[in-house]
DNA sequence: TAAAATTATATTGTGCACAATATAATTGAA
DNA sequence: TTCAATTATATTGTGCACAATATAATTTTA
């Protein structure tokens, strides 16, 4: 008898267990901001660089065009973004924040520490938690 | 400056992004089967346990009946799994596997190595993956 | 320089994921 | 016993996630 085929045995079970829970355990902060959890990942990329395109934004986040390009629709209507073609190059939209993208940061910059919290867990089993895991999906390409 | 709000900084993010990537990785050895990953979760479960009901199988892959109904149709619609009310209580479906869901389990028994190799990890690695990653998971509710 | 190849984003279609609500059957309490 | 609560699943609606394909602009090459 084979077990390798059993839920209990799984390694990516629980990891893809507990990537929906962690989500889930945002879900009550970021609906405060009126946020989506990848919204938040594209928050957190234009706080650092505020010029980016949909190209440059999705090798950062994991996400290709058919992701993005409705997600950052539902960003522009709720007004925390701007997305407009490069007079250079009509093939390029050029994604930057608005005041209130912007000031969405404010807003956020408690949520981390929270969730610590939410998920009783120390910065150090989170480091730990890290390091193996960056250490496995840097193998992959 | 704070950057906790840097997505360099998350743990979450890897953890979201391993998991999809995983989960990339096992489609070519899904689609073989013509079954999706949480469709194989849920194959897993039905393995071990034959006779299953959508509650019991929801409280084991972490998924709701708004999830589990239309995946469950679709998976009867494939031939690989029977749903009947049962007549003791009408409310309750109870799941079965088909003789094709039985025959499915042969074809998959190769996936966890292949997935492995295809992964460039060891046993071992994932071991110690799987229990930090556990050890978080079981303090969560 | 005109046609072919490439690049960047958009669209379409399928399948999760989950909140909120609905429906129908069963159980429990007055 | 009858009606209110509970339970189990289904439905609806929104938002990812990604493969496949389309479109339009740019670059390359013959």
């Amino acid at each position: 008898m084979n077990d390798s085929l059993a839920l209990e045995n799984q390694v990516c079970f629980p990891i893809y267990a507990l990537s929906k829970t962690i989500i889930n355990q945002y879900r009550p902060y970021l609906e405060a901001l009126d946020i989506t959890y990848p919204q938040y990942l594209v928050l957190m990329v234009l706080w650092k660089e505020k010029q980016q395109t949909v190209g440059q934004l999705g090798e950062k986040v994991f996400l290709d065009s058919g992701t993005l390009t409705p997600l950052l629709k539902r960003m522009e209507q709720k007004g925390i973004v701007v997305r407009t073609r490069g007079p250079e190059d009509e093939r390029v939209v050029k994604l930057s924040l608005t005041e209130k993208g912007i000031g969405l940061r404010e807003q956020a910059k408690g949520i981390p520490q929270e969730l610590m919290k939410a998920m009783h867990v120390t910065e150090e089993e989170l480091i730990a938690l890290k390091n193996s895991i960056m250490h496995i999906l840097n193998k992959q390409k």
